[in-house]
DNA sequence: CGATATCCGTCAAAATTTGTCGTATATTGC
DNA sequence: GCAATATACGACAAATTTTGACGGATATCG
């Protein structure tokens, strides 16, 4: 399919939420609406079921996408009553590989480059040394790009 | 998934197999072993049914690949006994994102980002910038490689 | 006209993604 | 301590996509 997943997508919108709220916390102009109430004081941490409402993503899911975030030290997660999540990382540092390699089922451009793969051709493929280089070329190119450099456009 | 289709796995198999032949018809060494009978003729013509047999790909799959390449101006093809496909243009001159644009479902980075799409976000998606952007810079990567690059290494 | 090979629509099986449910664990406030 | 809230995680059904196979039409050559 050659598509990134709706998780990443749904990691995508959550990303560009916290960062948003983050620019707000320092007095900056975020990029979106953030339909704050602007008498309440800013919650930087944000609770699953509050991202799924404000994303419109399914909160299965997208709390799924938190918890997997939170394991890779992108999000900081808090329990309890007004728990939830918040950016651990400056996105700058955080590039796209590392959201695919997080939230995709490889990053691998071909099933078979996957070391535990079923590939009947094995020694018979015409095309190992291609695959494999494309493949650097191409995952080279996604740790080039910071979440940064993608959400603020 | 983000993954290359078998299929377009298959093309580049099967343009390997065509590259290799046209260097040996120039008495150049190929990067694969051909097993060529070398008393017989070179046979710049090859039916779907020896690249299938040369591949190990399946055969019913691999002859629409290679009709899909030859509508799209890669192959050239002929009808009847001792027909098949010949290369019809340099490698140099075909992209990754060309061959990914004539056999993958959509070259696009998201589902959402398909025109005859059924996002029910729509307006309310607050990462259509973002996605189109980053889309954008992916199309470009892959335009930016030539199949000789990619199978010549 | 018969043998060979490309062309092309349809469709079932297999694999993957997406979303849901149930339950366990941790924190806070009373 | 206990109730309320929120994260953590395994299992699984539904939906979607990919993969492969079948049948038959069309074109070329001797």
């Amino acid at each position: 399919m050659n598509k990134l997943s709706k998780k990443t997508e749904y990691a995508l919108m959550a990303l560009k939420l916290f960062s948003d709220i983050d620019l707000v916390s320092k007095g900056l102009k975020p990029h979106s609406d953030l339909h704050l109430n602007s008498n309440a004081p800013l919650q930087m941490t944000v609770s699953a079921q509050d991202i799924a409402d404000r994303t419109h993503a399914p909160y299965e899911v997208i709390a799924r996408v938190l918890q997997v975030l939170s394991s890779r030290g992108i999000l900081k997660a808090e329990y309890g009553l007004f728990g939830g999540y918040q950016l651990a990382k400056n996105l700058n540092e955080v590039t796209v590989h590392e959201l695919m390699d997080a939230l995709e089922s490889s990053t691998d451009l071909t099933k078979c480059l996957n070391s535990e793969n079923d590939c009947d051709l094995s020694s018979k493929c015409t095309i190992v040394s291609p695959i494999t280089q494309l493949n650097t070329k191409v995952q080279n190119f996604y740790k080039s790009i910071s979440l940064q450099e993608v959400l603020h456009v």
